[in-house]
DNA sequence: TCCATATCATGAAGTTACTACATCATTACG
DNA sequence: CGTAATGATGTAGTAACTTCATGATATGGA
C-alpha cells in the first residue's frame, strides 16, 4: 500500500471532476441540451421562476449572456418569458412542463448518482469522508478569499 | 451534526469542482490563457512533445480542434510545430520556454493547493479519504462503462 | 513495385457560449 | 418631478467546439 499524500488526493478529486463532467456530457447528449442550458435549468429546478439578473449573478456569467440561454431554451420549449408582477422591466423565467420534466429528471439521475457512489459506505466512513470534504471547502473558500484581496 | 447522506457528499463534491473551476479560472487571467490551452500545455507537462491525434485523444476533443488550440498558443509563442522525426504527415507540438514556464508554474500551484488543502490532515485522515475517492472513482468508472452498452 | 486504404493535419462552414458596450424602458429616489 | 439606477436586449466580436472535404504521407498486401 502506497502512503497517501495531498497530490494523491488532489489528483482523485480532479478525476472525479472529470469523471461528473463527462456524466454530465452523457446527460447532455441524451437531452439534447447544452451544459449551460442544462445549469440554467438546474437553477430554476432550485430557486423557481426569477428573472434574468437573479439568474446570472447564480450562474456568475453575465445578463446578457443569459438572454442567450433563454433564448434558446424558449426555442426548444423548455422555458417562457412571463411578465414579472411587480416590475415590468423584468421577465419571468418560468420551466415548461417539458423543462420541468428534464429538471425533474435530472435531479433523480443526481440522486441515483449520489446512491449508487456512496449508499453502501458504512454510516462511519460516509460521515468522515463528508467531514474532511467540508474542511477541505471551507479551506478552498477561505484561499480563495485571501486572494482576491 | 446531521446525518451524513450520499445526496449530502455528492453535493460537497460538486462544490469543490466548482472551485477547482474557479480557480483555474483565476489562473486564466493571469496568465492571459483560455481553459481549454492551458488544459492542452498541462497535457504537454504530462507527456512530452506529441502529435496533435494523440492530443486530441487525451483531451477527448476532435483532431480538428486541437489544430485551432495549437494555432493560438503559436501565436502567443508558448508552443511550436516541429517535424515529426519519422512522420512526415504529424508535426509534434513542442512547448517553447515561455510554454515550459506556464507548465512548471501551473504544477507547482497545483502542489500548493494540494498541501495547503490536505498538508495537515493527519496521515489515517488522509489515507482513509483517499480511499474513499479511488473506491468512488473506480464505481463511477463501473458506471460509465455500464452504461456505454 | 504499385495500388488501395488508413492516417495526420488543415481548409471551409456553421453552432454555441461567452464578453463589452450602447440603448430603451421602467422603477426608485431625493 | 427629474435624475440616476436597474432589467432586458441589439450590436459586434472572440474562442471553442463540431462535421465534412481535401491533400499529403504511410502502410500493407497482390
Amino acid at each position: 500500500m502506497e502512503k497517501a499524500t495531498p497530490r494523491g488526493a488532489i489528483d482523485r478529486l480532479m478525476q472525479l471532476s472529470l469523471l461528473i463532467s463527462s456524466d454530465l456530457g452523457r446527460y447532455e447528449k441524451e437531452s439534447g441540451l447544452t451544459a449551460p442550458r442544462i445549469h440554467l435549468l438546474w437553477q430554476l429546478g432550485l430557486g423557481g421562476p426569477t428573472t434574468q439578473q437573479r439568474l446570472a449573478a447564480a450562474m456568475e456569467v453575465t445578463p446578457r449572456n443569459v438572454t442567450g440561454l433563454v433564448d434558446g431554451l424558449v426555442a426548444s420549449g423548455h422555458v417562457t418569458r412571463e411578465p414579472h408582477p411587480s416590475d415590468r422591466r423584468a421577465t419571468l423565467v418560468t420551466p415548461t412542463a417539458a423543462g420541468l420534466a428534464v429538471i425533474k429528471d435530472n435531479q433523480d439521475s443526481y440522486d441515483d448518482l449520489a446512491r449508487q457512489l456512496f449508499g453502501d459506505l458504512s454510516a462511519r466512513r460516509l460521515a468522515d469522508f463528508t467531514a474532511v470534504l467540508d474542511v477541505t471547502i471551507a479551506r478552498f473558500t477561505a484561499l480563495m478569499e485571501e486572494v482576491e484581496s
